[in-house]
DNA sequence: CTACTATGCCTTGGCATTCTAGGCATAGCA
DNA sequence: TGCTATGCCTAGAATGCCAAGGCATAGTAG
């Protein structure tokens, strides 16, 4: 049984729901599924570790979230992107090019 | 307050010890040298996560150790990488590939 | 001689984060 | 009627890194 998905690194995933609601609101089901499609699916969030960081990251003020229905008629929660999440988003996004540049160096210094 | 270098993300610093030993033997101090340096003085390990890694690492016989002494005399730990080792890394190596070209998906899917 | 820095090993406890494994409810379809 | 997809959530375990210590020796600056 290979497993054609990458299995996240601790501190990416935080990263990954932010990047998705940048393109805009979402409830959480839909924001596994927009994750799966974006990474061409390669990435697979679980729902037990999203909710927990959905919550995390709403406490922080990173995004907001609505009680609303989808298009369907289905209640569900959505959230969006506010402009601090925007900001750490973008944050993150340069750690995470910090991290990778400083392994590529090390995968060079042969 | 700055900090220059930038966190490691769980689940890298065993590729990180194994990647610093595939340049040959060495103790664990001098692990967290090369480490700084083949980074390019980006990533730093502390003490506190090597040697508990260490023992994790040579349990699942990824590396092999033996006392010795080094250049001026002093008494040390060193550590070679094992053939399994050498095959570990290249596992860790390519997941990690993975993951980089998931997160870049992801970033170009705007 | 004394103190400080660098080199070297290690452990304990805490913390953050992810995953496993559940539970619950509704809608739609076979 | 039952299965699947959609939707929410939680508790507990496992993982893994870090902060903060302890210990010892060698060398160097004062």
């Amino acid at each position: 049984m290979t497993k054609h998905t990458a299995d996240l690194l601790q501190g990416t995933l935080d990263m990954l729901i932010l990047k998705a609601l940048s393109l805009g609101a979402l409830h959480g089901y839909g924001i596994i599924q927009r994750i799966r499609q974006m990474s061409g699916e390669m990435l697979t969030v679980e729902q037990g570790s999203l909710y927990p960081s959905l919550y995390r990251i709403e406490q922080r003020g990173w995004v907001s979230s609505v009680w609303d229905t989808n298009e369907t008629g289905r209640r569900a929660k959505f959230y969006t992107l506010t402009k601090t999440g925007r900001r750490q988003l973008e944050v993150e996004e340069a750690s995470w090019d910090r991290l990778v540049l400083a392994i590529t160096k090390m995968r060079q210094a042969s």
